[in-house]
DNA sequence: AATCGTTATGTTTTTACAAATATAACGATT
DNA sequence: AATCGTTATATTTGTAAAAACATAACGATT
């Protein structure tokens, strides 16, 4: 039995994507780094592809995600609200589970 | 609570995809119509790309997944074998339990 | 008012992937 | 041996997504 199971899971608002594996990562540096532009280099993402998902995210959500500043003294910021960061554990915490899920299951399967 | 959990499983073998969605759907069609070309126009799937990934799954499962003819009366056809057979059985059971499995994590969450 | 590093956005170029097209191989039937 | 509808495979074309590039807007600081 070499075969093994894997799975992506994401949530939608209203039919349209929210968050899924990509868009978690995202958020994740952004709170790491205070910083959209920062965080985009870590994940060598282009910064305006970037910009595109946290906007989607903030447009899908019920209450917005990140707290954008422009200018100032060190130019601005991006920061996570407490929303954002509750929907990131969220997140993790059901992929977890389903990860530990489908392993169950593959286990009961007996031959194949 | 608008949001709601979607999810994409896959089996792999040997760390190359085995089946997902796309690939359960053309054996499916096969079975259905006994033939390669038909399947892929009933999914409007292109011939060659129909072909290369019941290629692919037949590379990478352990046991033959289609029995293919080339020629003779009807100009040929492809079957499932029962091993194909089970595997969809294995894939479809595993994924409607896992969307059961999801909904009811979604319904732990009191509010968000 | 000049500078700085950021967010915000438009425009162009590249690239990866899908689709389309073409053709060979096959074997029962006539 | 000619035909037929299929599987098998190579080659070309098209297209949509990604990347790259460019620039505007912003506001605290100097």
């Amino acid at each position: 039995m070499n075969y093994s199971i894997k799975s992506r899971i994401w949530i939608e608002s209203n039919g349209k994507v929210l968050l899924g594996h990509g868009r978690i990562e995202l958020l994740k540096a952004i709170d790491q780094y205070g910083s959209l532009s920062k965080a985009a280099k870590a994940l060598q993402l282009s910064y305006k592809k970037a910009w595109q998902l946290v906007d989607a995210v903030n447009k899908s959500a019920k209450q917005p995600v990140t707290i954008n500043s422009i200018g100032g003294k060190n130019g601005g910021g991006m920061q996570l609200t407490d929303y954002g960061k509750n929907l990131i554990k969220i997140f993790e915490t059901i992929n977890e589970n389903c990860w530990a899920f489908l392993d169950e299951q593959l286990k009961k399967i007996k031959t194949f």
